[in-house]
RNA sequence: GCUCGGAUGGUGGAACUGGUAGACACGCAGGACUUAAAAUCCUGUUCGCCUUAAAGCGAGUGCGGGUUCGAUUCCCGCUCCGAGUACCA
């Protein structure tokens, strides 16, 4: 029989399904492993072949640890709130949760197609309110909390409000609002209940505060800022401006130091830590304030070179700050409010686009150095920007470019603060040298002058060392529909939790996914959906990463309606194992779930620091466009005539985008062409060598592209088997890389010379059960070792290859043997599920056994040779091979070298310098 | 600008700690089978030179240097491509 993959892959996919085979309790006598994807948003185009890689990769791994005797844990679900069914809601006015289903249900057919050993038991949905129930439970337990600082931990809310009925804010230390009142135990005690629960709010991990926003009118939200590009909306392209709103807001940067001390202790791949580490942007520095002369007023400055603090010859503000109005001279007025009033209509974009131009306007006043006491002039830039620190900067033009040509241009004293700076053409940031001009620190160096510059500053109460995180707090709100409500109502303008036994609070029906007439989010809409009848709730949805920050948990449990995950799942599985997943979401949903995962276990829900131990990003599968090219006639009109790529020159031609489904190895199916539009229907062509050649060009994966390459239609003409194994074959995993079936067929073939093995010239299945030869157990246990090397490394794609070394050796061997077939078929299960259940049954094993086999034993005497052919090389170059045993000493192989007659035709009587003899690897003979 | 990643035949890529560069596969060329085509099988395939052929010679892992008996691999300097970030004091 041939190898027929569409009957054994609908044959063990159904088996697999109807026994459970993938199903895992959650708990075993076998020590655990967990395999997570990144779950997908299903989105109405269906999977791409681009999307498969990183599943396929897992669930090669995934197979292997089981064969490995480990009790694996690999789930799949859907991430399933999110704009794209709520704008087709927009449209169509179809409910977002339909289209979703829909999706949905199509996801699962693609994925099921391609035989991925999922517990499908554990399917989560971030959109079913089963699921958003606990996403919204663990919002309830951020609200009702705060970071205590000297714990260096969340706390419960109400070791707070113990905390200030006892001694007021009294040796508090809380990551906090800057707004905070101080207060006695008795102040605090004789509070209404609303001014407590206005105080508890700038302590709360969830809270709300004006924050800032990026506003789209025409689309009724507001965006992130990745939805913002060059000022204008990602979809749609319509104007954004700066708004302030009340906004739901995550706490944190409470946990910046824990994020960014967390990434050493988790096996992540470096450029991934790297931005994880910018986005936190730690910087260690010191807060200085500079009082200013005739004003009850002080600038408030953060510098991370206060070694440099005698340089200073100006202060800058943001145009932003709130001191400006206060400090600016009547005699400036007029400057600064054209200064201010031009920046803030300067957009986004020309502010990010010109960063060259130097501009700034000067305010009048003068700062006090707070060691020398000498005036130094007060300036407002939009260098400066509002949002980091503290919004104002010392300005050393001799160590900080900016400032140096910001001095220049205005004309401002350049003091030089060390013996080694070179501050003729730019600044000089380099810590080399001694200082001068330096009062206390003069000839001292770096080292030394920071710590008596700190202790002077402490000691006269001017400022203290300092670290700063760039990274901001989170908002939590999004003005949409379709995603997770908010367990919360107003009273008095106040927030407040509904009651834990109210949970899940529903997604409310609404008559129109758009925004009310007044600009309110859609949920605004609802009628009668009221708290208590009374009170409203909030009307912000959460935001697309609320789901996706915890549901590694809910898979270790999925169907508990008591818990999130009940107590002995999470102790069992503790974290994941292994994530595999774009690098897309380093700074975005890696980040948010790190930060829950710590809030969870600061609380004593969740047991590890870290949630994903080890984290490989698979690569980006790109699109490969083919074009043909439209002859143009002398007025450039098209015309029906096509010329082929090579000869393209020859004429005015339009490339057009053509379907790579109808063109194979570049070259054009002219049939299919004809057919595939009506206008192509009398199409001409310009032939080379009788065949018509596109063009190509690698582009994103689109469907305006027409360079969509569907898994679907690789599984129904090549089966999954041969798409698994060319999806890895293609290239190293991390490696983005253009999608192209011309090389399909190679693994196709493979995968039936593999087959042929087993069968006999009539097809028949045929094994034997002669003992190995040496040279067939040496092929074995070859590929043994390469795959458990290879696995272990995520080098899927080098497997591949050995494999096919491996079947082609068995093949030139002829080798029908059983001992060696049956501990093949083992090693190929994780590559190719489909075919070595089939063979693995027709060996005589019990159907869906092969899952849990286990992993042949690799044994090295198998490989061990007792002579090598050693490459020969004369200064570097290999000439010629030698064959000599392993056993021969160093010595030996020299003396046998120099003895041989063509050696010494290359030495060519020239004087042997030396000889260099590698064991079993290489000579070399240097003259 | 800064940070990170990358560059190897016509193509995808291999070479794991410095030791035979181009495994494996695609494509291409030639051949077998076939009335023919497809499919399949076999042979060749880094480039250049030389040769009827066998063989041989030279160059070669983005570019220029260096270390080494020996460099795709290590070091220094550059070029180009990709990703992230955007005046972060």
């Amino acid at each position: 029989m041939d190898y027929h993959f569409r009957d054994i892959e609908q044959k063990w996919q159904k088996f697999w399904a109807d026994n459970q085979t993938f199903k895992v309790d959650n708990t075993s006598e076998k020590p655990k492993y967990y395999v997570l994807d990144m779950f997908p948003y299903p989105s109405g185009a269906g999977l791409h072949v681009g999307h498969p890689l990183g599943y396929i990769a897992s669930d090669i791994f995934a197979r292997y640890k089981r064969l490995r005797g480990f009790h694996v844990l690999h789930p799949m679900g859907y991430d399933s709130f999110g704009l794209p069914a709520e704008q087709y809601a927009i449209q169509t006015g179809q409910h977002p949760a339909i289209t979703t289903e829909t999706n949905i249900n199509r996801y699962r057919e693609q994925l099921d197609n391609l035989g991925f050993s999922f517990d499908w038991s554990r399917e989560v949905r971030t959109s079913e309110p089963s699921y958003y129930k606990w996403t919204q439970w663990i919002f309830m337990q951020l609200f009702e909390a705060y970071y205590d600082k000297q714990a260096d931990r969340a706390m419960p809310i109400a070791h707070l409000v113990a905390h200030f009925e006892r001694q007021g804010t009294d040796g508090i230390q809380a990551v906090c609002d800057e707004d905070v009142r101080q207060f006695t135990g008795d102040e605090w005690r004789s509070f209404s209940d609303e001014d407590r629960e206005r105080e508890l709010l700038k302590y709360r991990l969830a809270y709300l505060r004006e924050s800032s926003v990026n506003w789209c009118a025409a689309l009724g939200t507001v965006l992130a800022n990745d939805e913002v590009v060059n000022g204008v909306s990602e979809r749609g392209g319509y104007p954004v401006e700066q708004k302030k709103m009340l906004q739901w807001s995550m706490r944190i940067t409470a946990y910046a130091e824990r994020l960014l001390t967390g990434l050493d202790t988790i096996d992540w791949p470096e450029p991934l830590v790297e931005m994880q580490r910018n986005w936190i942007g730690k910087s260690i520095g010191a807060s200085v304030r500079f009082d200013v002369a005739g004003h009850d007023a002080a600038i408030e400055v953060f510098t991370t070179r206060v070694d440099t603090i005698y340089g200073v010859s100006f202060v800058v503000l943001a145009p932003e700050h709130e001191l400006v109005t206060q400090l600016t001279t009547a005699a400036q007025q007029a400057e600064i409010e054209t200064y201010i009033e031009r920046t803030g209509r300067k957009s986004e974009r020309d502010r990010m686009a010109d960063t060259k131009t130097v501009s700034g306007a000067f305010t009048g006043s003068y700062a006090l150095h707070p060691l020398t006491g000498e005036q130094v002039p007060i300036w407002i830039a939009d260098y400066v920007l509002a949002g980091y620190g503290t919004g104002a900067v010392m300005a050393v033009p001799s160590g900080d470019q900016r400032d140096y040509l910001f001095a220049k241009h205005f004309n401002l004293p350049i003091i030089p603060v060390t013996d080694a700076q070179v501050i003729d053409e730019e600044a000089d940031a380099r810590k080399e040298g001694k200082y001068i001009n330096s009062g206390i620190i003069n000839g001292l160096e770096y080292k030394e002058a920071v710590e008596v510059l700190i202790a002077k500053l402490e000691d006269i109460g001017h400022g203290k060392a300092k670290i700063n995180y760039r990274m901001r707090d989170a908002i939590f709100g999004r003005q949409r529909y379709w995603g997770e409500p908010v367990p919360v109502y107003f009273k008095n303008g106040l927030p407040r939790l509904i009651a834990e036994s109210e949970l899940p609070l529903l997604l409310p029906e609404v008559d129109k996914y758009l925004p009310t007439e007044t600009g309110e989010p859609p949920l605004a809409r609802a009628t009668n959906w009221k708290y208590q009848g009374q009170y409203e709730y909030e009307w912000s949805t959460m935001p697309g990463w609320a789901g996706s920050s915890w549901y590694w948990y809910r898979y270790m449990d999925a169907h508990n309606d008591k818990e999130f995950a009940s107590k002995q799942a999470i102790n069992y599985w503790k974290a994941v194992d292994l994530y595999i997943g774009g690098s897309e979401h380093a700074t975005g949903h890696l980040l948010y779930s790190r930060f829950w995962n710590k809030f969870l276990k600061d609380m004593g829900f969740v047991v590890e620091e870290e949630p994903f131990k080890k984290l490989i990003n698979q690569g980006m599968i790109q699109g490969r466009s083919n074009f043909v090219y439209r002859v143009l006639d002398e007025e450039g009109k098209g015309t029906n005539i096509f010329v082929s790529y090579g000869l393209r020159d020859q004429y005015t031609t339009a490339p057009i985008h053509v379907d790579v489904n109808i063109v194979s190895n570049d070259v054009l199916d002219i049939d299919k062409f004809k057919a595939w539009r009506p206008e192509y229907v009398d199409a001409a062509f310009i032939l080379e060598d009788g065949k018509y050649i596109c063009g190509t060009e690698v582009e994103k994966m689109s469907k305006s592209k027409y360079n969509v390459v569907n898994p679907d239609d690789i599984v129904a003409n090549y089966g999954a088997d041969t798409l698994r194994m060319y999806e890895m074959f293609l290239g190293p995993l991390e490696q983005s890389k253009p999608w192209n079936t011309n090389g399909i067929s190679g693994v196709y073939n493979f995968l039936r010379k593999f087959w042929k093995l087993f069968h006999d010239a009539q097809g028949n299945f045929a094994v034997s059960d002669a003992e190995p030869t040496k040279a067939e157990l040496k092929s074995l246990h070859k590929i043994i070792r390469k795959v458990e090397e290879d696995i272990e490394r995520f080098s899927f794609n080098t497997s591949v290859s050995s494999f096919m070394i491996c079947v082609n050796e068995l093949t030139e061997l002829k080798c029908n043997k059983r001992a060696i077939l049956q501990e093949l078929v083992i090693v190929l299960s994780p590559y190719a599920p489909h075919i070595t259940e089939e063979l693995w049954t027709l060996l005589g094993n019990a159907p869906g056994t092969i899952s849990y086999a286990s992993y042949p034993v690799f044994n090295p005497n198998y490989l061990v040779e007792s002579e090598f052919e050693y490459p020969i090389s004369f200064n570097g170059k290999m000439r010629m091979k030698l064959n000599m045993s392993l056993d021969m000493d160093i010595d030996e192989v020299e003396k046998t070298v120099l003895g041989n007659e063509e050696v010494q035709k290359f030495i060519d009587g020239k004087a042997v310098k030396k000889v260099i003899v590698v064991k079993g690897k290489i000579v070399n003979v240097v003259s």
